[in-house]
DNA sequence: CCGTTGACGGCGA
DNA sequence: ATCGCCGCCAACG
């Protein structure tokens, strides 16, 4: 099992409409701190693959814009903004709102008490 | 086989 | 809070 396979096993279970951060996937495939390999592994895979690569964005909770994909990046916040992710002026998004909780349901329904832009 | 690069992240200044 | 540097592992030349 390479640890790429794992890499893709958990892009694939990031539900709709919501997005995980790079060290996030790391450690969920059990690679914690190896956010890079995350982002190289996504590089790798194939446009027509089952992979939801676009709902992974950086820890900023911005798409990662490189020379290499050239526009990708903007092909990537627009299949989010499909799913009813909102980015903010400066091509953000509020992770707080849009992160993957994993095991969230068994977790004690705390309230997010979100309320505004925060800080600008 | 060795050196460099890279869809990132955390810490220091 | 923002900018910059180092470190992690795998792939490319």
């Amino acid at each position: 099992m390479s640890s790429y396979a794992a890499i893709y096993a958990i892009v694939r279970q990031i539900p709709y409409g919501q997005v995980a951060t790079y060290g996030q996937v790391a450690t969920l495939a059990a690679l914690p701190g190896q956010a890079r390999l995350v982002g190289y592994a996504l590089y790798r895979v194939a446009p027509d693959s089952d992979i939801p690569w676009h709902r992974v964005v950086n820890a900023k909770g911005a798409v990662s814009h490189s020379s290499l994909r050239q526009g990708s990046d903007y092909l990537q916040q627009a299949l989010l903004d499909a799913e009813g992710i909102v980015f903010s002026a400066n091509g953000q998004l509020d992770l707080r709102q849009y992160q993957w909780q994993p095991d969230a349901a068994a977790m004690i329904p705390d309230d997010r008490g979100y309320s505004g832009e925060g800080t600008a």
